[in-house]
RNA sequence: GUGAUUGUAGCUCAACUGGUUAGAGCACCGGUCUGUGGCACCGGGGGUUGCGGGUUCAAGUCCCGUCAGUCACCCCA
């Protein structure tokens, strides 16, 4: 449609703005209980950020311009180099290890699919200055804590793991030279999406031996340790990377999240700056992109801001996760106000001028209450009661209140059918005085008697 | 950036092989109904059929371009 959003770009309307908020809230809840803190950075930074270390890959997505002033700058296509920047700077006064996590919007200058856009929300979670395995194990639990707090569960999403050190000790042990490793990242990096023809011949084009190649192709099929060839796995090189995988293994089984996550040695993560163990959280139909990756990246805040410290982190994007929130029907299906109170004209309207009716609406929100109302001083004495009430009903309110004579005020509560819902009168006079103890009878009674009208939405 | 495919109201869709003022449901607004008020019914607003050209007596329908969506590449979050 003409006169929209801009490619790749999103309005959220209430309903979506409702959808969003529901995954930040399961973000910052989640945070708050692994005790990690939220920061954020500036949204516009200078283009060599990202130029100087990640590589010439991401430049070409960036999206970047010149500023007024001439400065070469780009909004941030992710929040590493700017969390690695803050660190460094104060790498010698922060407690360590750091917890932080941030929400950031981030953008990338690319055609838009479906689960990428050119824009969206991503939990950043990091640690640093922990080189152990169990700092991994605490990363990888905090991002499936996320999944079981927004209601899924082991079925719908997988975790796998590998461990670059592992890897390259493994192809190493096979024979594969250093130089060759990369291409071999990138067979398995595809190995599920293409034929096993064109892995072949990939591998054969990069120099391996018919050995080494069918050594490599064997290495995404194991599912476990004990799965491997016992060659390599009793070799001097490949042991300890396999004890701390163990370690690792043993942690998240403890921590309680073991049985959503897999070995997969395909797992290699676009990225060049990871150095340990990486993961990704895919839903377990393996209908969608990747929900979470993420891994340790121990030589990256050197590299970037010269602070020699260990460090690891996810992203978690909204997009994926939101469709299938959506899919899984987890998601709020419609916000409405869930204003407390609705007030409307009712049979003491006539009595009861809109001034009165605009001065209990003020009073009741003083006293705490949230009140919506029909804007029209007009149509509060013409309309039809019932009329006003569908209004109410369809806003959400929890309960409608008005002047139900020339003395008492009616409130009636909205859930369920309307001739059973409760409903009381209360004078008029003592709450238009406002009275305090009248109105703490109303809070009373509110709260004893009012539900919410979307108790599974909340 | 490459290729394929789609584009009618806020949403989901209709309109025979081109043929009167492009329709419906839902949603929205107003109203009616004092025993099914999260119901039923009545009425209303809202579309230069994505946009721009072309073919034709006549285009939502055919052709070209363009923009946008979707999918697959590329690549990655």
């Amino acid at each position: 449609m003409a006169g929209g959003a801009l490619p790749g770009f999103r309005d959220f309307y209430p309903d979506e703005f409702a959808q969003r908020a529901h995954i930040f809230r399961a973000w910052r809840e989640v945070a708050r209980k692994y005790a990690f803190v939220e920061y954020d950075g500036p949204p516009l930074e200078p283009l060599d950020l990202y130029t100087k270390k990640s590589g010439d890959e991401i430049a070409g997505q960036l999206y970047n311009f010149t500023d007024k002033g001439g400065r070469e700058v780009a909004l941030r296509p992710e929040m590493t180099p700017t969390f690695a920047r803050m660190v460094a700077e104060r790498a010698n006064a922060l407690r360590k290890p750091v917890r932080w996590f941030s929400i950031p919007q981030l953008f990338r200058y690319e055609r838009a699919q479906r689960g990428r856009l050119r824009e969206h929300y991503q939990l950043n979670v990091d640690i640093v200055g922990e080189g152990s395995e169990l700092a991994d194990a605490e990363l990888l639990s905090v991002a499936i804590s996320i999944m079981k707090e927004l209601g899924l569960d082991a079925a719908d999403v997988r975790a796998r793991v590998s461990d670059r050190r592992l890897l390259n000790a493994l192809l190493t042990e096979i024979g594969i030279e250093e130089s060759r490793q990369g291409a071999v990242y990138a067979v398995l990096d595809k190995f599920a999406r293409q034929p096993r023809e064109v892995s072949i011949t990939k591998l054969t084009e990069a120099g391996l031996s018919a050995d080494m190649v069918e050594a490599v192709l064997e290495l995404p099929t194991v599912k476990e340790i004990s799965a491997l060839r016992e060659n390599l796995r009793n070799s001097a090189t490949v042991k300890p990377h396999l004890d701390r995988l163990t370690t690792y293994f043993a942690h998240l089984h403890s921590l309680g999240v073991s049985e959503w996550v897999d070995i997969d040695l395909s797992i290699v993560r676009g990225l060049a700056y990871y150095t340990g163990i990486v993961f990704e959280l895919f839903d377990a139909k393996g209908e969608l992109r990747a929900i979470c990756g993420g891994g340790r990246y121990d030589n990256l805040l050197n590299d970037l801001g010269g602070a020699d410290l260990p460090a690891l982190g996810f992203g978690m994007g909204d997009v994926v996760l939101g469709e299938l929130l959506k899919e899984r029907h987890l998601m709020p299906e419609s916000s409405g106000t869930g204003a407390d109170l609705f007030f409307v004209g009712g049979n003491g309207a006539l009595e009861h001028p809109i001034g009165d009716a605009l001065r209990l609406v003020h009073l009741l929100r003083a006293a705490g209450f949230s009140v919506d109302y029909g804007l029209s001083a007009d149509r509060y004495q013409t309309q039809p009661t019932r009329n006003q009430v569908d209004s109410a009903k369809k806003s959400g309110a929890r309960a409608v209140i008005c002047f139900s004579s020339g003395t008492e005020v009616l409130v009636h509560g909205l859930a369920g059918k309307l001739k059973e819902a409760p409903a009381h009168t209360f004078a008029s006079r003592p709450l238009l005085a406002a009275d305090e103890t009248a109105f703490a009878a109303l809070k009373d009674w509110f709260a004893a008697s009012i539900t919410s009208r979307h108790p599974s939405n909340d």
